[in-house]
DNA sequence: CCTAGATCGAACCGATCGGTACGATCTCAG
DNA sequence: CTGAGATCGTACCGATCGGTTCGATCTAGG
C-alpha cells in the first residue's frame, strides 16, 4: 500500500495541511493573535479535526515551532553545505541566506525566539533553547573548520550575531543587518585563527 | 505649594506606584499574561483608578514600555560616562553592565523587544524602535570617539552584539553572553580604526 | 454495498477578557 | 465643616477564549 494516494481523505495529509497553514498564520499573527476557531476558519479545517490532530493549542503550537526550527536551520545548513569548503565562505553564506529570509515579505523575526518572549511555558522555551543549540552546532562548527583557537567561544559569538541581526531586521530595519552582521562575523573569524 | 507632600492620596504619586509595580509584573508575565483584573489585584489598585490614569490596558501597556526604555538607556549611559576617556573601556563598560542585568533574578530578555514580538500594534512597534535608536546612539558615539572610519557601521555592528547578547542570554542561558559580546565587539572595535 | 472512521458545521460550555458603572469611603482644600 | 474629587470594591457588560459534543456527510477498505 502507497504512504498516501491522491487527493482524498488521508489523516497524515489533513495534519500536514494543518501544520502548514498554522505555522504561517501563528507566524503572522503571534500565538495569542488568533484564537482557535479564527484559526480553523483561515485553514479550512474544522476544530474537531484540529484537535483530533493536536490535542489543544499548545500541542499545535509545539508541532508548529519544531517543524519551523527543523526547516529553518535545515535551510541554513544547506546554504553552509552549498557554499564550499572555505569557512569564511560558508559563514558568509549563513548570513547571506539570513538577509535574504529579512528581505522577504511578512519577516517578523525569528518565530521561536519570538513565542519564548511572551509565551512562558516549558515547552515553548525548550523548543527554543533546542533551535538556538542546532544554530550554535552549525556555528561552531564552522569556527572549528576555521582552525579558531576557541571554537565553542567563537560559535557563541557567531550565535549572538545571528540573533542580534534578526532581533535589528526585524524591529528596528531589515537595510543591511544581515550584511553589518556578516562583515563582524567575517573579522572575528579572521581575528580568532 | 510642594509638589507633593507626605504620605496621602495624590494623583501624580499613585500613577507612579501603579507605573511601577505595573513593569514589574508586565515583564514578568508577559503583556498577555495576565488581565487587568488581576494586574489591578497585584498591585493594590482598583480598576477604576488604573483606567482614570492610563485610559486602557494599551496605554498602560505604552507608558511601562517608555519609562522602561528611558531607565535602562539611560543606566547604560551612565555606566558609558563613568568608563573613562578611552572609547574602548566605554565599550566594555556597556556590556560588563549588560551582563550585571542578565544575571539579575528574574531576568527574561529586553521587555521592548518581547513586546513588539507578539504585540503588533503601531504604538509598540514604534515604542521599540525608539528603544532601539537610544542604543544606537550610545553605540554610534563610542564608535566615533574611536575614530573608526565608519561609526555608523561599526555602531549597528554593536547594536546588533547587545540586542544578540540579550537574546542569547534570556533564551539560551546567561553565562557568559554578556562577556563573549564584550570580547567580539572590542575586536570590532580594534579592526575599526 | 456496507461499515468504520475522517471531517464538517454549528451549538454549546465555563472561564476570562477589556472596560464601565455605581455607591461607599476617605482626604484634602477652602 | 463642607464639598470636590480620588479611591475602593463589586457587580456588571458583551465579546472572546480554549475546548467538547453531536448529528450529518463523505470516503475508503473489505
Amino acid at each position: 500500500m502507497p504512504v498516501a494516494q491522491g487527493t482524498t481523505i488521508d489523516p497524515a495529509r489533513t495534519r500536514a495541511a494543518i501544520l502548514e497553514a498554522a505555522t504561517a498564520i501563528l507566524y503572522e499573527r503571534g500565538i495569542d493573535g488568533i484564537g482557535v476557531a479564527g484559526l480553523c476558519t483561515r485553514i479550512g479545517v474544522s476544530k474537531e479535526t484540529l484537535y483530533r490532530h493536536f490535542g489543544s493549542k499548545d500541542g499545535l503550537v509545539q508541532a508548529v515551532l519544531e517543524s519551523r526550527s527543523e526547516r529553518l536551520s535545515g535551510w541554513l545548513a544547506e546554504a553552509v553545505a552549498a557554499a564550499g569548503d572555505d569557512p569564511a565562505d560558508q559563514l558568509a553564506a549563513v548570513f547571506n541566506a539570513l538577509g535574504e529570509w529579512y528581505d522577504r515579505p511578512g519577516f517578523r523575526g525569528c518565530a521561536m525566539v519570538n513565542a519564548a518572549a511572551q509565551h512562558h511555558d516549558e515547552a515553548v522555551l525548550a523548543a527554543t533553547e533546542r533551535h538556538l543549540n542546532r544554530y550554535l552546532d552549525l556555528l561552531t562548527g564552522i569556527a572549528a573548520r576555521a582552525g579558531a583557537v576557541d571554537p565553542a567561544g567563537l560559535g557563541q559569538q557567531l550565535l549572538i550575531l545571528v540573533e542580534g541581526a534578526t532581533v535589528v531586521a526585524a524591529h528596528h530595519g531589515t537595510a543591511g543587518a544581515a550584511a553589518q552582521a556578516r562583515d563582524a562575523a567575517l573579522v572575528l573569524l579572521a581575528a580568532s585563527a
